[in-house]
DNA sequence: CAGTATCCTAGCCGATACTG
DNA sequence: CAGTATCGGCTAGGATACTG
């Protein structure tokens, strides 16, 4: 049936509705906390904290969402004093492989990108000074 | 240099950093526009149109960020009438690579996420009805 | 065609206060 | 501890008009 992995991407009849998915996926905090959940089960003040830089309310309505779409569960162990527990699902834990190239990437390119962007800036910044001659 | 794929993402001290980097990529369009340009060079109108719901304010302003980091080329083709064409440097082209995953997943999982919300927002309607008994 | 320049607003998101 | 509720600022980003 004449593979086509990469350049099929954008043919494909689901691709606009994948939009929807990625949109839900590729925002400022889901990426964290889905890579941290990665790592096992997690109460919600350690996510907070190891998350780092969420406050309580983006917490809250990042893992409402992913709760919603079956990519995490919510258990509670205890509920005073309360102790809840959240863990991906099967479903959460392909995710997290799937993102797992796209992090990667980014440590390992960080220097690069770095280098790009200040000889941009300094060419940018360069032709401004000449405007100003 | 002691293999640290997946557990140490999150312990890794560039991790911190990193999150610049995908801040920049995972934003709404930056992972439209590098998939449609995996496919080959294009036209910024040729973009417009197959990436399909961006204005062409966010199709520059995402062009120059992206250049601005290396990951794709403006060639001037012709000024009068204007020809310019987008490509991907290397660079940008392993970013494809990384991203395609998350991209497939998207469109593979598609019908289990809207199953999820289903679920879930039946659930909830309900919940709601029993508080107006 | 390939942009730039301006204006304007929906809604994201942080800060703060309160609760079981 | 693990939230919910409310308010308000800010800015991402759309609409529109103009240009080389």
């Amino acid at each position: 049936m004449s593979e086509m992995v990469d350049h099929s991407v954008c043919g494909n009849p689901n691709a606009a509705r994948a939009r929807e998915v990625l949109d839900l996926v590729a925002d400022k905090w889901s990426l964290y906390v889905i890579a941290k959940l990665g790592d096992g089960e997690q109460r919600f003040t350690e996510l907070k904290r190891s998350v780092g830089g969420i406050s309580q309310r983006m917490l809250t309505v990042t893992l409402r969402g992913l709760e919603r779409d079956g990519l995490v569960t919510r258990t509670i162990y205890s509920a005073m004093p309360p102790n809840i527990a959240y863990r991906l699902t099967p479903l959460g834990a392909t995710l997290v492989d799937a993102t797992t190239p796209l992090v990667m990437w980014a440590i390992e390119n960080l220097s690069s990108i770095d280098a790009a962007r200040g000889r941009y800036d300094d060419d940018h910044v360069k032709e401004v000074r000449e405007l100003n001659r």
